[in-house]
RNA sequence: AGCGGUAUCGUCUAGUGGUUAGGAUAGCAGAUUCUCAUUCUGUUGACACGGGUUCAAUCCCCGUUGCCGCCGCCA
């Protein structure tokens, strides 16, 4: 059996998004899993909209999805270059062969000739496929346009090329999660592999990395299917072996439409910067068409890896929730460390002056306050209290429900007076604190709105983390200054 | 329009020619807690429609409909 060599080609033309992300995985998962070479291509023979901060970024994401390629343009290998504008010389070589077997043929067509063309195939509502006008140019007439000053495109014929290896005109192909494909090669029109300008088309250049680069297996999104009817042609036009294909369903927006800017984030490093780690996403995204065989849906690449079969992928598209997204990375949250959340939560506390809390009290609010963050950076706000000094900013609610009352304004006089003396260790906190609530549940006054009174005047909040730990952490100064401004 | 793909709870999915159609998430209810959350327990909720084939169809076949994709000298 040969080598099992799979391929991720993304263009470098935006920030890696995460559908490349998933196809990237399924790559990844099927080489793994096959013991095959994974390798990266960047296709970036558009160099108007290529960027090498994309480039950069398309690095970055992947490595940090932990999706690392056996073979690319920065580890190199074998079959390089591994960037496609560096590849630019090989591509003419192959057009000739096809040229001089008869599977090629130059086209003088001007744009504006095919926009015409195509117009008046939108007026009949007929689908438009290319005329063909140029296959049969003599050289007499081929000469007289070149001496008009007309370049030349080169088109590949499909008709040509499914004859010599095909008894109708219908080709088939057994896709990897599909099963059969198969279209009708008549309606395909001969299209375009090398440009006027001498550059190849994305169809061609792609056939000729794959055979080069000898890809065995191209996994890739369904909006593909109709390129590989092409690229099957050219393969074979060419004497190459076929790879072998497989289209994964697309990830759609809730809204059904293609997931893009305005659902939200697309990229994979701008959910890292919304607080999503890297792990739950690549969980998250791998859920969608594949099933763990054990019911077990929290886990790794690499223990996916080994439950993985390409066959089983549901073959139908997906949407992309938020939902259990944001479960699954509060669920991989809450597997930190505490030292690792006390790195990773500090790019999401860079507002604040981490110096007014020492180590000790920085481990302690991040203790209490992890467990449930959704995203990292819900640590913003959950932990803006901790800070500030003396003063906190307090909510409209807290301040009308709670501080504006007369029992809350009782709970804290009764508080200042009593907490004077008490040790101000957490432990003790917890003793005394029990002690208090109890004082006021006998004059009727419940638990919880003694514990709101003091909150409320401490973190200006409602809600938050458990309040005996706050305190301790604030200190005694600083807890008692917020409250004295708290009483009217 | 044409061609191709696809259809199980809101969402991601498991599954089978005879099942109480399973799980996860979200929702709802309850328990725990000083609060919110977390956690735990319980619970609502699905085989798109119409024809076949069959003793029997969610499952196989055909059609309809919905949705998605493709129809570039973009990738």
């Amino acid at each position: 059996m040969t080598e099992v060599r799979v391929r991720i080609a993304p263009s470098p033309s935006g920030n890696l998004h995460v559908g490349t992300a998933r196809t990237a995985l399924f790559n990844y998962l099927f080489a793994k899993k096959n013991n095959g070479k994974f390798v990266l291509r960047i296709e970036d023979t558009d160099a108007e909209r290529t960027s090498q901060a994309y480039i950069d970024n398309i690095f970055d994401s992947l490595k940090a999805l932990g999706l690392n390629w056996d073979e690319g343009p920065d580890v190199g290998g074998p079959y390089g270059p591994y960037t496609q504008s560096e590849r630019f010389d090989i591509y003419p070589k192959y057009v000739q062969i096809l040229l001089d077997k008869g599977f090629a043929y130059e086209c003088f067509c001007t744009p504006e000739e095919l926009e015409a063309e195509k117009e008046e195939a939108a007026k009949n509502k007929k689908p438009y496929v290319y005329t063909k006008k140029c296959e049969n140019l003599t050289n007499e007439e081929k000469e007289k346009l070149r001496k008009e000053g007309r370049k030349p495109a080169i088109r590949f014929n499909i008709a040509k090329a499914q004859k010599a290896f095909h008894d109708s005109s219908i080709l088939k192909f057994d896709d990897l999660v599909k099963g059969e494909l198969h279209v009708d090669t008549d309606l395909l029109g001969d299209f375009v592999i090398l440009k006027s300008n001498g550059a190849p088309t994305y169809n061609f250049a792609v056939v000729i990395d794959d055979m080069l680069m000898k890809i065995s297996h191209v996994i890739r999104g369904e909006d593909h299917i109709s390129n590989t009817f092409k690229q099957i042609l050219i393969f074979e036009a060419l004497g190459a072996e076929v790879p072998r294909f497989g289209h994964l369903g697309m990830i759609l927006a809730p809204d059904r439409s293609k997931l893009s800017k305005r659902h939200g984030a697309t990229a994979v490093s701008e959910f890292v910067e919304k607080g999503y780690l890297t792990d739950a996403l690549i969980n998250f995204v791998a859920l969608l068409g594949w099933s763990p065989s054990d019911g077990e849906e929290i886990k790794s690449v690499d223990e996916i890896a080994k439950d993985f079969r390409i066959n089983e992928i549901s073959s139908s598209n997906s949407i992309f929730e938020y939902d259990k997204l944001n479960w699954m990375n509060g669920q991989y949250i809450k597997k930190l460390s505490i030292d690792e959340l006390k790195e990773r939560l500090k790019p999401y506390l860079a507002k604040y002056d981490l110096s007014e809390l020492t180590d000790e009290q920085y481990t302690r609010m991040v203790e209490i306050t992890y467990e449930p963050l959704t995203l990292l950076s819900d640590i913003t706000y959950d932990a803006q209290y901790f800070f500030g000094g003396d003063s906190v900013e307090i909510e409209e609610n807290a301040q009308k429900d709670v501080l504006d009352t007369d029992t809350a304004q009782d709970v804290l006089k009764a508080f200042m007076e009593q907490a004077q003396n008490w040790e101000w260790t957490e432990e003790n906190l917890h003793e005394k604190l029990e002690a208090f609530r109890g004082e006021f549940k006998e004059k009727g006054i419940k638990p919880k709105v003694t514990m709101w009174a003091i909150r409320a005047a401490v973190t200006g909040r409602t809600r938050g983390a458990d309040m005996t730990a706050i305190l301790a952490i604030l200190g005694k100064e600083k807890s008692f200054a917020r409250i004295k401004k708290a009483i009217k």
